[in-house]
DNA sequence: CCCAAAAGTTAGTCAAGCTAACTTAACGGG
DNA sequence: CCCGTTAAGTTAGCTTGACTAACTTTTGGG
């Protein structure tokens, strides 16, 4: 068996929540909202690619072919993870800045860029599911929303810092350019690339170190 | 074809004479060798996430239980396809470098640093093998090998830059630097997250932008 | 009160990875 | 030169997951 799957919860069956519950609703309750949180737990767990809708179904108490009432197929399912996780990375990333002061200095700049490479350590599956290769996934409605006004919201931050610092480049191609790197950082820390070639780098220092190279005018 | 295609010391097996002979003596000829080879085929087809030791046997015309005789499991195959990847990424930048007039000049970091940039949109599943999120397979031997090799290589050309132009930071950490913008470029194209947000973005311009402030001495 | 449709079920298909147990071919020693 | 060992291939079968079809149960509206 594979040491994904877990079945920790079992037998949760609809009668017998029927009987706890004063208003049992129909046969489960909110199916499709219990499958979605199932799924967002479970992606964490084991990773998007080990994600099996079997695997919730069983945690969720219900047969393998009910998720089919309520979802198209897994893809679905997942679409609505990866919704999810765009606006826990928006939410962190906003109180990042708003707790190193604002975006007006140097060190709101670094609280928010690092907020990113924070949420993907934490949030590692997630995090792939919302950049990684998924064409389809990020092609959708909610998920395609969700990332632009992600986005803009940093891009917003950035203009205020330029702004407040006096520089007058595309406050945009700033932000993806200092994005750029700062994902590059993500992408190597999580997938140990760095542990065969340089496994004592202080990644937190080379942000620290490059990100003014990033933001502000060409030497 | 490269020089690496062929022969490396890792081929126990008592078959290569077969290779030699141009007449197959045993069922099949040299199956280990195709199947990799096939693998390689596929997996750049189709990506690795849809490749399937069974296409493999198809295309090899050999049963989807034939693999086992020589190969532990469909890992041991993706591992021998991401080292010969390897080997392709290090051939091609050295060969860029060498085109754009050796390592002592800016355009020759440039030409370096695009080639990452080209090798990942022209072998995107390959690519994701040797940098993605495969723990067990770049922990094997052979792979962490040439993964090493490749980077040595980078960092010895960032050297011969840094010496040239009287930079006197550790050539290490500059090329991690550098490395690691250019890597989140490369995961931000493959995966097409700019399309949703700066969709017109001129990529080439961005990396030549920006290297400089990457490779060069704080402002 | 009853019936249509929503939400669940069981059973079954298909494809993949992998194993077991069998067959066939090549090689090397007597 | 034959014959046994063993490498390299085979078929058959197991398990798991995605998904479908055809069913049953529950619910809420007319």
């Amino acid at each position: 068996m594979s040491p994904h799957s877990k079945g920790a919860p079992l037998s949760i069956c609809p009668l017998q929540r029927a009987a706890e519950n004063a208003k049992p609703k129909y046969h489960h309750g909110d199916l499709r909202q219990t499958l979605v949180e199932t799924a967002y737990d479970l992606v964490r767990e084991n990773g998007a690619e080990h994600f099996s809708l079997a695997d919730a179904c069983r945690r969720a108490g219900v047969s393998t072919a009910a998720p089919y009432k309520h979802f198209r197929d897994r893809n679905e399912v997942l679409e609505l993870v990866t919704q999810r996780a765009f606006l826990e990375l928006t939410d962190a990333s906003m109180e990042a800045v708003k707790t190193a002061g604002g975006p007006q200095t140097l060190a709101g700049m670094q609280a928010l860029f690092a907020s990113y490479i924070t949420f993907a350590m934490g949030n590692q599956a997630l995090f792939r599911l919302m950049f990684g290769q998924h064409p389809e996934l990020k092609k959708a409605e909610p998920v395609l929303g969700c990332g632009q006004s992600c986005f803009e919201q940093v891009v917003t931050h950035v203009a205020t810092y330029c702004a407040a610092t006096g520089i007058t480049e595309d406050s945009k191609l700033v932000t993806v350019r200092a994005w750029t790197f700062v994902h590059g950082l993500a992408c190597l820390l999580m997938d140990e690339d760095y542990e065969a070639v340089a496994p004592d780098l202080d990644h937190q220092a080379l942000l620290r170190d490059t990100l003014p190279r990033l933001l502000h005018a060409k030497p």
